[in-house]
DNA sequence: CTGAAAGCGCTTACAG
DNA sequence: CTGAAAGCGCTTACAG
């Protein structure tokens, strides 16, 4: 059978269709009594309102968008995806909306994709994962695409922002090595390209510099195990290997802390290692991995809030998050003297 | 400026709408001269064709719905899906389709999600973690809902179905594992409410049965590290422990093989452990785990191209794809004597 | 090869 | 409190 239409409804109903609207749009008040006959007789026709219809007459799609332009790989190791986008659905579910995922591989089809939302298929986007003078930012500029940017970091971009500023993390953890004695420390960052991951590296930087501390102990990772791995093999292979590793990422410490157990460096004993994440797996390792946690699915729903707002045409400030804070196990110990 | 629409373009291009149209649906052949006109013309205007017109038109959204209801740290801590849905993508792409993805907290409001997609949201759905009796089956079938499921394990449903036999996986593991010389085999499944889980451990327990081993070694897990941890304290606590222990998962094993460690149970001298899954960081622990490896990606390529011949009408046959494989890395050795 | 027009199924001023 | 009608921006028979 065809699927049953507003007009069917509203002749079975005996109103005008503009009712039968208004009745489930709630911008007018309707008689009780219509309001029932007009329930009644959708539930009878089994007739639910068309969103594309809907989407048409409105000029909005109730859908937001997010593009991720990463490695497959790289995205199933990240912790923090799937409890954002909890986050961000349990915003949009209160108000019938959806969000429309795009994974591409590389920055041409990046582009592409946001083309194709801009269609009308989306009323705005989330922006993940900034890079230093991303493209983005000029892309939904001129296709006058709402967006918002989940940051780490401070603001660069004069958008609206929901972010949580990773430099915190990074001086909780400094903190906790430096009063643990550490004076040699070394940090394995994600691709500085990335504006999150650069945040993190310049706030390691200058958190050691101000206390004195020499802070060149640097190798760049991409976020894998792989490079967690290696770059922890080349810092341990150092004529003074630093005493404390501080990673970016949860993964690339649980294989760093693995590797240095593998080669005899006792951990914490020898060597105290920091994650960045709070990845459920990082509390059940031996050692449990001393870390950063964040709430990412406040973070999702924030982001989702500011972007509403946004799409609504709101003046939407800067959401500042808490945290990340200090998750103290057991990878991190007294430098050995 | 209020956005060009089709008209503004046929104007300028002087021609009617329905020529612009067919320019870009290619449904008709178009003299190349007018051709070039409306292109140009709409590359003046900045006119793209608004999907939400076209959806109105042509009943169909060229997006598909993804639901999962899942808590978000085992999605998190899921390697599966992100690389399914870069093999989902890269098929829709090509025929500029999207996914809508919702991500909710229970079964009721994973009814609702449906319900929501069917009002013309997206054309079909995927189906994911199957559960024994899922209500799904019902809904996306009363709502006339195509769909596919994305299976690890036989056909239970009558719907068109893509999928790997995880049992398969199962079986090699357990192969590598008695040539090894182990008669103590354990198993750590997830949530036996899924089939997939179901399926690995039916399969475990026919396979050791007819190689006249004891299949009673089994504790529920529920795919989260902690829940690995507490199996395996449970099974090594036992008067006689296993030689060796199936987790369902990477991320229970790793937690499992790292509990044991912590209590002097040397892996895999004393103790062999298995994955399923082949994460990026299975690989580089200490040691690296031995797991059974999917090409998901390909999964998530014929699970979309299942689907979008099942909207098209086609009558899709079950797309089997190959493996689980067995990948041989250091966390199983020779039963202890 | 192209045009005129109906139709997709809603929402929303405008009138009463 | 309700109705009639225009409009959202496309696609697609139908005609020529």
């Amino acid at each position: 059978m065809p699927r049953a239409t507003i007009d069917d409804v509203a002749a079975r109903a005996g109103v005008s269709k503009g009712t039968v609207s208004l009745v489930y749009s709630g911008k007018r008040t309707i008689s009780e009594e219509t309001r029932e006959r007009v329930l009644r007789a959708a539930a009878d026709l089994d007739w639910v309102p068309s969103s594309r219809a809907r989407a048409l007459a409105t000029r909005r799609s109730s859908t937001i968008g997010l593009v991720l332009a990463r490695d497959p790989d790289v995205i199933a190791t990240d912790t923090f995806f799937a409890g954002f986008l909890a986050g961000v659905e349990a915003v949009l579910s209160t108000v019938d909306m959806g969000v429309l995922m795009q994974v591409v591989p590389d920055h041409d089809r990046e582009r592409d994709a946001y083309r194709s939302l801009a269609r009308g298929r989306v009323d705005g986007v989330l922006l993940l994962d900034l890079e230093i003078d991303d493209a983005r930012l000029d892309i939904v500029r001129s296709l006058s695409l709402p967006a918002v940017i989940v940051g780490a970091h401070p603001n660069p971009a004069g958008l609206p922002q929901a972010h949580v500023d990773d430099g915190r993390g990074m001086v909780a953890l400094l903190d906790h090595l430096i009063e643990l004695g550490h004076s040699r420390i070394a940090h394995v960052s994600g691709p500085v390209g990335y504006v999150h991951a650069r945040h993190r590296l310049d706030t390691f930087r200058s958190s050691l510099r101000e206390r004195g501390l020499d802070p060149s102990l640097v190798v760049e990772g991409d976020f894998t195990a792989q490079s967690g791995r290696s770059a922890t093999a080349e810092l341990l292979a150092a004529e003074t290997p630093p005493t404390a590793i501080t990673f970016a990422n949860d993964v690339m410490a649980m294989a760093g802390l693995s590797y240095a157990q593998s080669i005899g460096v006792a951990v914490p004993d020898d060597l105290s290692v920091t994650g960045f994440d709070d990845s459920e797996l990082a509390a059940h390792l031996t050692p449990s991995l001393t870390t950063v946690h964040t709430d990412v699915v406040a973070w999702g729903r924030r982001a989702a809030e500011s972007l509403l707002g946004h799409i609504a045409g709101d003046d939407v400030a800067d959401a500042v998050l808490d945290g990340p804070h200090l998750v103290n196990r057991n990878s991190t110990g007294p430098a050995a003297s």
